[in-house]
DNA sequence: GAGTGATCATAA
DNA sequence: TTATGATCACTC
């Protein structure tokens, strides 16, 4: 007895990508995992990106690092979010990386970020570190589009921060700035180079940049939807 | 305790 | 090497 079907290929409509997330909702990791045939991490110090991938083989979306949406066809991209015990993010979520180089001419309306914010499937899952992976459970999914002021928000954060980078100011960006989208590393390690701006602009070597949403950002998402649009 | 900067596994 | 999936862990 099955307590939920492995997809056998991508969803063709909206309607079904959200029913097979709807039919994952109430239960534990370890559940999920054994009905997909794979082994659950003690914790995440090493595997960490290991829920996201279980979700997306769950729900049927085809693996592999692709710059477009999770479920392109659809239009929707596909993230889990670590909650507390009162639905609060307990991470901040990455979005894509930034670019550091060749970016004159870079609108926001044609951006990575946009194109990843445009509609997404939030997948909550408690991630409260003293519980174990296998029995974290998965709460309910929620279909979400940016708002006009909450795109605007995002818009005004990465504007300031591209700016920065072809300013070659790339080196005085810290996770500081921006309001609800931060730039911060994203690499193997510390050593891990590639091309930017320098203040010069010449080019110069620097750690790899990712974009991030902050936890006030996604918060609000996940309260409004779960009070209905009030507090 | 929160948040920033660092890090881990895997794919193409 | 760049990008995906993210969480870890040190510092303040």
């Amino acid at each position: 007895m099955k307590i939920f079907n492995m997809p056998k290929a991508e969803p063709k409509s909206i309607q079904e990508l959200m029913q097979r997330a709807e039919a994952l909702a109430g239960l534990t990791l370890g559940e999920v995992a054994e009905v997909a045939g794979v082994r659950v991490p003690v914790n995440f110090k090493r595997e960490k990106g290991w829920t996201g991938q279980l979700i997306e083989l769950c729900l049927g979306a085809s693996a592999g690092s692709k710059t477009q949406q999770d479920f392109a066809k659809l239009g929707v991209e596909l993230k889990t979010i670590p909650i507390d015990n009162i639905g609060k993010p307990l991470e901040t979520t990455y979005v894509c990386y930034a670019p550091l180089t060749d970016i004159a001419g870079i609108e926001w309306q044609t951006s990575s970020v946009k194109n990843k914010i445009q509609q997404v499937l939030w997948m909550p899952i408690d991630g409260r570190r003293e519980i174990a992976p296998k029995d974290r459970c998965i709460a309910t999914p929620l279909l979400w589009s940016p708002s006009t002021a909450q795109e605007n928000q995002l818009r005004t954060d990465w504007e300031e921060l591209m700016e920065m980078i072809a300013l070659g100011q790339i080196e005085s960006i810290t996770a500081r700035h921006g309001q609800y989208l931060q730039l911060r590393p994203k690499a193997a390690n510390g050593n891990v180079l590639t091309e930017a701006i320098g203040n010069s602009g010449q080019v110069i070597h620097t750690r790899p940049r990712g974009f991030y949403l902050r936890k006030e950002f996604t918060g609000k998402i996940l309260s409004t939807f779960f009070n209905h649009g009030e507090l």
